[in-house]
DNA sequence: GGCTATATTGCATACGTATGCACATTGATT
DNA sequence: AATCAATGTGCATACGTATGCAATATAGCC
């Protein structure tokens, strides 16, 4: 054993390059083409070179590394020091190969510059990796979409978390039909909802948030109740302009005016002018389809317009990002319980992965969070 | 020939399933344990398939897939239906496998709270996926690193972008010496900086960035001028701080106060509270280390301790996130042109990945951004 | 001590694709 | 008509790992 005998850590590499066992006749080995750096050493260390570095067959060195597989502690031994020795680790692309589970889950999203996103990548790559899986991200902007979907297919992803608002639902579809588990975050199709389609869903309880906002904005004596609308198309928006319609309907009134942002900060500032263009009737109140909106709709309205909110105007948003906690805007808005959102998320990536339950959809509550963004006594 | 004689398009499972060419016997395989729902088809169409229908070799299909490769036209037409016939799709896991080629870059982030790194985060995606390369994300909490290193590795990425403020620089080294090209991202190791290691960086001029910024406050008259650190050690801080210091010399001033605030919103809100602390001598003018930082000052500065911004204290921020600009805070920054510095991350993973050049620096200029956080008169 | 149950191990093969090589085909050139 | 270059094709193999199977070693038991 003359392990321990040569101090430097570059001994590694010196030994091992000798594995002419029966391999076929070196010319066969294609002439390097691409002039290397000599640092780009490149390391290929298999577990082949393990094993013969530890004495024993290169099954021994997977099931080393393979969690539950049956090795005894000498060989485990043997293979750890050899592998440690040589640097090894384990290609999981090869075992991806033959195990046909990349570990790998695609996930598609949009709209980061609405820090509700960042803030889902986030919390979900770090629940996943607890899970073992790893994260293949995609961004799409508005318009393409389709390239995007045959990209994550190839690499054979466990499961794809379809986080953009922007994506339709026939893409949605054509995973699913290609086999992959999908989880539609934040959105749901028309086909998930009435679990007519193998996707699952994960939302909050728009409607009952949105209702939330409406009761809400009524006891505190607001007349002039407008809403400004994400993406008219998308599930979050139609299942809050619902609900936030129907409450006030019930609180015997309705929604004085309307315009559509369609879930853009550029988007929301064109609307928030044009809902106060007649200055003889501006609304006294706004319900917004998110955070990101809503904050580009306060300056707006303090800047150009110059209202006071909410003296003025009351200003609600949705999704509770980080910003509408901040000093300058304290936004009152429903929050979307992330956490139980992202757990709802690997429930049914787990359940779809293992087969063990039927695609569906969760439905998670939300929370009206009031700040000082709203008046609450009624002086009209 | 059959090939178009269903009509339906279901056709393409039922007639496949027969590929008892020279396999093993079909006993061999094992009884399929998990119960899978009967959606669950996860389409193992493979090149065999394909090659089969089409009645050409696997070489064929493999090389239609395979673009430059020698493929007639009547070849490329013929595989080609039947691809879509069959609903198949290139599996990237085997042809990495093979060319050695993953086509993935790993990147590493942290502080996606900082909207700086979620823009980064978009366009680098964004960019990479111009050149074929798919994003492999890893968020790495504050303490623990280590595992992803691991992780990253063994998924064969062909490259690393460390935007991780958090991560050390003997990280970066490790990969660097596993053979995987490097890309620090806004931070710079000491051995990157002298061109002593085999990882390359991207940063801003955040010295020249700082100067900038210390022009501007003792052009505008400020008297006790504060620094508010990130974390100290990184080298983005450090050259801020430096560049600050030392041309606050050359103007015959120095550092009034100094707080630390490692990057972090709270951290920040502690660091100010500690910076105005006494009364008699309070700063009237502010270098943030970040605008995420700057903000949370801000707010502190205006609803804890009831001053005004501009007109009590200047605050001037770093990055030129997009909330700077918001209504609000109007920050005062100086911006790190991201388009140029993610030009440069692919750039100097390109030259890594095709070994044409050795690692290197790159520094991209900054760009001071006046607002209206700072007074500009001189009104002691 | 003989026998059965159990734990380890190695052999061989398969995962799905890319590619060197040899061969076949075609067209162009002399 | 013969030769040569160019192009397209199939065969066979390799990438690095996981795993069924059979063989072996070990332990347990009467």
């Amino acid at each position: 054993m003359s392990n321990m005998t040569n101090t430097t850590n570059r001994s590694s590499r010196t030994n091992a390059p000798n594995p002419a066992s029966r391999q076929p006749p070196a010319a066969t080995r294609p002439a390097m083409t691409t002039p290397r750096s000599s640092t780009t050493t490149k390391t290929t260390v298999t577990s082949m070179h393990v094993a013969r570095l530890a004495q024993v067959s290169q099954s021994a060195v997977s099931r080393t590394f393979t969690p539950g597989a049956s090795v005894s502690e000498l060989t485990r031994t043997k293979v750890n020091d050899a592998a440690r020795q040589l640097g090894y680790r384990p290609n999981a692309i090869a075992r991806s190969l033959i195990t046909k589970r990349s570990r790998i889950i695609g996930v598609v999203m949009s709209q980061l510059d609405n820090q509700f996103y960042p803030v889902v990548l986030e919390k979900l790559s770090q629940r996943l990796r607890r899970d073992g899986y790893h994260v293949l991200l995609f961004i799409n902007d508005r318009d393409e979409s389709d390239g995007v979907l045959a990209e994550i297919l190839q690499y054979q992803v466990d499961g794809i978390v379809m986080a953009s608002t922007v994506l339709s639902s026939a893409l949605a579809r054509d995973c699913a039909d290609a086999g992959s588990p999908v989880v539609l975050f934040n959105r749901m199709s028309r086909q998930a909802a009435n679990d007519l389609h193998p996707a699952s869903a994960v939302t909050s309880d728009n409607e009952a948030g949105a209702r939330m906002v409406a009761r809400h904005l009524v006891a505190g004596g607001h007349q002039r109740i407008a809403y400004l609308a994400g993406l008219e198309a998308s599930s979050t928006n139609l299942d809050r302009e619902r609900g936030f319609r129907e409450e006030l309907a019930l609180l015997g009134t309705r929604i004085h005016s309307r315009a559509v942002g369609n879930y853009s900060f550029e988007g929301a500032q064109r609307a928030a002018r044009e809902l106060f263009a007649n200055k003889q009737d501006q609304p006294d109140a706004l319900f917004v389809g998110s955070d990101h909106m809503a904050i580009a709709v306060m300056d707006v309205l303090r800047t150009e317009l110059g209202l006071k909110v909410p003296e003025d105007v009351s200003v609600v948003g949705f999704d509770n990002v980080p910003q509408a906690a901040w000093g300058a805007y304290q936004l009152t808005t429903v929050e979307q319980p992330i956490d139980l959102m992202i757990e709802a998320t690997a429930t049914l990536l787990g359940e779809q992965i293992e087969g063990t339950a039927p695609p569906h959809a969760i439905t998670v509550p939300c929370r009206l969070v009031v700040r000082a963004s709203t008046r609450q006594g009624a002086n009209l």
